[in-house]
DNA sequence: AGGAGTGTATGATGTTCATCGAACACCAGG
DNA sequence: CCTGGTGTTCGATGAACATCATACACTCCT
């Protein structure tokens, strides 16, 4: 009791995260091998971090697949989230992905002729 | 009739191949998001082409599962395949496949701390 | 305190996929 | 022509996974 002087805000339990050092090759590759959690990197990645909320993604699955697609997300060391009030913001680990899978996210956020 | 000028050997049906550039950047990593695979292209790029046979690589898996790995190497445009008397030998397509998805193969390559 | 908005957990369902065993096809050599 | 070696196909099985609907938890605002 009376800790709540550094709270930021949000008593919810923080999502757990995977760093991308601690990523076998085979899960980055597994996450990034759908189509879905294809969308999800590529629309993260053309916005600013921290500003899309999970719900904000044009994806066509209920709420509840989508949650599921954000925590393989997150254990692949591929986003970061962050609560933000009652939403919870996400950001594209931009960096730290690229020094341990050099050219992965690169590759996936090339537009190709055959993708769709 | 009469075209048996260029024939090699083999009157088996020739493997169904598909070119690096047909592939969806989906088909790719999905291809590579699995440790059997990820061994026998890993173990291809350390032979000359043409000089490894289907059956020479050391995987844990019975021939009917091994085939079907390199069915879907070949799909993704990894591997060629060629009959050469009774074996298949194999070669990976690293040009062609580097020219479509660069830094992929690089990065599949090189060898990782977490990956076993 | 209540309610709207947002995300997660749970349980169920259908599909995809890796695997195996057995049967089959093909090649080379005796 | 049979036989050993090599790879594919087929059918079946089990596991993993994507999805949904429902119920729950948390935050903010009134």
């Amino acid at each position: 009791m009376a800790d709540r002087t550094a709270r930021t805000t949000s008593h919810r339990a923080a999502p757990a995260h995977t760093h991308p050092d601690d990523v076998p090759l085979q899960t980055a590759l597994a996450a990034l091998a759908d189509p879905v959690r294809l969308q999800l990197v590529r629309e993260l990645a053309g916005s600013a971090d921290w500003t899309r909320a999970c719900g904000s993604f044009d994806v066509p699955v209920q709420k509840a697949a989508l949650s599921h697609h954000f925590s393989v997300l997150r254990q692949a060391g591929i986003v970061e989230q962050r609560d933000a009030g009652p939403k919870r913001v996400n950001r594209l680990r931009r960096e730290e992905f690229d020094a341990r899978f050099p050219g992965l996210l690169d590759l996936v956020l090339r537009q190709d002729p055959l993708d769709r």
